[in-house]
RNA sequence: GCCGGAGUGGCGGAAUUGGUAUACGCGAUCGGCUCAAAAUCGAUUGCCCUUUACGGGCUUGUGGGUUCGAGUCCCACCUCCGGUACCA
């Protein structure tokens, strides 16, 4: 008999997917369009194209395409797009370092991932294929910008920003890990720039609110965004310094306005701007600015080490506590930081644990305001810092309250005084999106002597990135280099005029992509909205955590801001969000430096992109991380290779034919296993896609055709079922092996299999005559008997006594319980 | 430190609501086919004990508890992985 031949097999039907577009879907008013039909959009995160792709891809993808046939084959008109977020910093870097453009590495990469994506056989609508670094699409990246623009959510404002002097340009605080570039691992530095941010601060509360709207996204992935906004509730007190030549107010926010008879100190952060006011010409001054300037050339990652210890300077001046009228002192150190809150606290060392390292360093009081007692945490012998609630003290007409019953009143009398009011404050920070590198959308604004800030008009979109000599980013835009570029005229006035240089962040790019890929081709409008409608939002997202807080959060963001300025329906653009684990090899990350990488193209070339495919998907639960190994991918192999000699064997052996209604014996038995297989299959789809088990459900199917087709070929009701669980077997492997499905499935039945609908299990064959029945004596198993499956208690209990294993155990002893689960087990309780 | 997730054979991993622990795969051992090997088909495979059985005991990170019965529920602890951290 001949051989399993992979190639061949695969390469025969993605012919046919290719020739005859199986996987395109028609938009609303496109011919074959129908409305009744139930649709599903089934996306994959889109991939960076960097050289080839990786196994990373290849499980994302193998993932989302068994979803998408699954829901094909369930009726659903499914929308399964593909493309490349091809703008980006390696492209760019590969230009600086070899002098080739960025273009063309690019255009290698995608070429070389398209096919790919075809031989690995994933079902792809390639007629809205798409990539973010074409004018084509660009065009509309700049088009939502300026809408932005026009809403106030883009501005351009200076700020102290996060610079990695590596990569030579700005970050995103959401692409700074650890006080590093979360692309270069380079420890960032904090400047003053003038920069482009988009006000997804606007947004927090309702980024928070609508995790309520999803309809299932894993726990930990909401988690981890609602720490990133960082929502705190609070209030903002005022403390006044009025001394000498002084007069200032310092808001500062806290969480814990209860503890306010506390303070006994006023810290500001080293980069607080009235700094420099409160000690000009003061003996602190020379310390002060000595402090700040260390402070100052400290990295992010020094300045958050662990343990490290506080320290500070005396400013020689004081506030005045609003609720007592105390004169307390102020310092500066490095532990508050400006860019949370308003870069001031009142210092409460009774009550938190930092403060409380202060005043210990600095030998400042400690003040009880609550009462109590946490052993955890107290460090002296008054039981400080407590953190705790409990009744007031030392807090003048609040004493004895409750301190969450005095946080109410003790802000509603701030309020009257004038000094404070209830606040909340996020953590998270409005969106930097200029960077000042050439690899990606210019920002579409055009500075005018005379008109100042003018976005370039609709009309005149794309602004295209020219071409230029020299990458290498000199601290600014190398598009500053490209004169002929820069200089233009105001679309306003016709004047002389200078384009914006910086380009954005590449995570704009990836906000909106899966609204283009509903209308890709349209050269008058970034989408139709009736597309649009149609087909959003995503009902099924797939990708890796680690995009757990940027894309996801942008793209959420950009959904709102799209909703609120009338251009879509949906408020949120992903419904389920499915988080891929990591696949590992030897047990560590896989990176070209440990040389550890998998490379997906040499699996497919050894044994097929449908052994690859259904290896990740067998290897463990998807969402789990895994070890790659060889000789699973194996083992996956002979399983195919197994399933495809059984269909070759079936189709030479049995002619067509459809199984009896009443099968019996072992015709029985096999139908039974295929039905059973059929259950167990959609089950786990529909219960979190747990592959795993239901490709392992399959082999069982296999195994038990092997066991018992040689006693079946024999008789047309046998012949039948072989032929049935044979077939239902490439049916059901399918959507993780969708060519050898298709072969086997086609010679056993002549046709397309994924013109058929799902199987559905029979019931009648899913239940058998009699059950495996356990008896326990004592909880211990001692015997095991078959008995009819409708079985009754008595009836159990008679049949577990008269087995000899069971009553060995009984022996001289008192059944003082009897325990019957009928169908499933007997426990007979002795003593 | 805080917030998640996970600890099951030699390995990856299975186990509806508490009811046969170790499905499926890998690896290993043995056998059929073959001159031989590969491929393939079949059998065995958690550990320990007297291999005499149709025999007994033990086993889901550790220690306790609830229950006729616990991988699953409760309490305490240990280890690993991921996220996050002077956020006031």
């Amino acid at each position: 008999m001949a051989n399993y031949e992979p190639k061949a097999i695969e390469k025969r039907w993605q012919a046919v997917w290719a020739q005859e577009k199986t996987w395109e879907v028609p938009n609303p008013g496109q011919p074959g369009f129908d409305p009744a039909k139930p649709k599903s959009y089934v996306l994959e995160m889109l991939p960076y194209p960097s050289g080839e792709p990786h196994v990373g891809h290849l499980k994302c993808y193998a993932v989302g395409d068994a979803i998408a046939h699954f829901r094909r084959r369930h009726g659903f008109e499914v929308i399964h797009p593909m493309g490349y977020d091809s703008f980006g910093l390696p492209a760019e870097n590969n230009a600086i370092k070899t002098g080739e453009a960025p273009r063309v590495a690019t255009e290698r990469s995608i070429e070389s991932f398209r096919r790919q994506f075809r031989e690995w056989g994933i079902s792809i609508d390639w007629s809205r294929e798409l990539a973010t670094h074409t004018p084509e699409y660009y065009r509309w990246t700049q088009w939502i910008f300026l809408r932005l623009f026009e809403h106030g959510l883009a501005y351009r404002t200076e700020a102290p920003v996060q610079w990695c002097p590596k990569d030579a340009t700005v970050l995103a605080n959401e692409q700074v890990i650890d006080g590093r570039c979360e692309r270069c691992g380079t420890e960032v530095v904090q400047r003053n720039l003038e920069q482009w941010f988009f006000k997804i601060t606007d947004y927090a509360d309702r980024l928070l609110a609508d995790f309520d709207r999803l309809e299932s996204w894993p726990e930990h992935v909401i988690t981890m965004q609602r720490n990133w906004i960082g929502r705190s509730e609070g209030a903002e007190v005022t403390f006044r310094c009025q001394e000498r030549e002084v007069d200032l107010d310092f808001p500062v926010f806290t969480t814990r306005p209860d503890t306010l008879f506390g303070a006994t100190f006023f810290v500001l952060a080293p980069e607080h701007p009235e700094l420099g006011r409160l000690v000009a010409g003061t003996p602190a001054e020379d310390e002060v600015r000595e402090y700040v300037n260390r402070i100052a050339r400290e990295s992010a990652e020094e300045r958050g080490a662990e343990d490290r210890e506080k320290t500070g300077v005396a400013l020689g001046r004081s506030v005045v506590n609003p609720v007592n009228g105390e004169q307390i002192p102020m310092y500066v150190a490095d532990y508050v930081l400006m860019e949370y809150g308003t870069g001031a606290i009142m210092a409460v060392p009774g009550h938190d644990s930092r403060d409380y390292e202060f005043a210990q360093v600095f030998d400042l009081p400690v003040k009880r305001v609550i009462e109590g007692q946490d052993p955890d945490s107290a460090r002296d012998a008054e039981g400080l810092p407590f953190p705790g609630d409990g009744p007031l003290v030392n807090s003048g007409r609040f004493d004895g309250k409750g301190n969450r019953e005095a946080y109410a009143e003790m802000l509603e009398w701030l309020g009257s005084e004038g000094r404070g009011s209830a606040s909340v404050n996020y953590r998270l920070r409005d969106w930097l999106v200029s960077r000042q590198r050439y690899w990606g959308a210019p920002i579409p604004i055009v500075y005018c002597e005379e008109c100042g800030m003018v976005p370039v008009p609709d009309e005149q979109l794309p602004v295209e990135l020219p071409e230029i000599e020299d990458y290498a980013p000199q601290g600014k835009s190398p598009l500053a280099a490209a004169e002929e570029w820069v200089a233009t005229e105001c679309p306003e006035c016709g004047a002389p005029a200078r384009r914006e240089t910086d380009t954005m962040d590449t995570f704009v790019d990836s906000s909106w992509y899966f609204i283009r890929y509903l209308d890709p081709r349209n050269t008058e409008a970034a989408w139709d909205r009736e597309a649009a409608d149609n087909w959003l939002a995503v009902d099924q997202y797939i990708g890796g955590v680690e995009h757990a807080i940027l894309h996801l959060m942008y793209a959420r963001f950009f959904t709102k801001a799209l909703a609120d300025l009338g251009l879509l329906g949906v408020q949120e653009p992903f419904a389920n969000l499915f988080a891929q684990g990591m696949i590992t090899r030897d047990g560590a990350k896989m990176s070209k430096s440990r040389g550890n990488t998998v490379s997906p193209g040499e699996y497919v070339e050894r044994y097929g992109a449908d052994s690859a495919r259904t290896y990740i998907c067998f290897m463990g639960p998807p969402e789990r991380g895994g070890d790659w190994s060889d000789e699973g991918v194996e083992g996956v192999n002979r399983f195919l290779a197994r399933l495809w000699r059984l269909g070759a064997e079936v189709e030479e052996r049995t002619g067509p034919g459809e199984p009896g209604s009443t099968p019996e014996g072992q015709a029985r038995e096999l139908l039974a296993k295929a039905n059973w297989a059929i259950e167990k299959v959609t089950r786990d789809f529909e219960r979190g896609f747990q592959f795993n088990t239901a490709i392992a459900a399959v082999m069982e199917l296999v195994n038990d055709s092997y066991r018992l087709k040689e006693g079946l070929y024999g008789d047309p009701e046998g012949a039948a079922a072989v032929r049935f669980a044979t077939t239902t077997a490439a049916s059901l492997i399918f959507p993780f092996a969708p060519h050898l499905g298709s072969e086997v499935f086609e010679r056993l039945s002549g046709e397309r299999v994924w013109e058929h609908a799902w199987p559905v299990a029979d019931p009648q064959l899913l239940l058998s005559d009699t059950v495996t029945v356990v008896v326990q004596v004592n909880g211990k198993l001692r015997d095991r008997i078959e008995a009819p499956a409708e079985a009754a208690r008595e009836q159990l209990l008679e049949l577990a006594r008269a087995s000899t294993k069971v009553s060995a155990h009984l022996d001289g002893k008192e059944v003082v319980k009897e325990i019957v689960v009928p169908g499933k087990l007997v426990n007979l309780v002795v003593r």
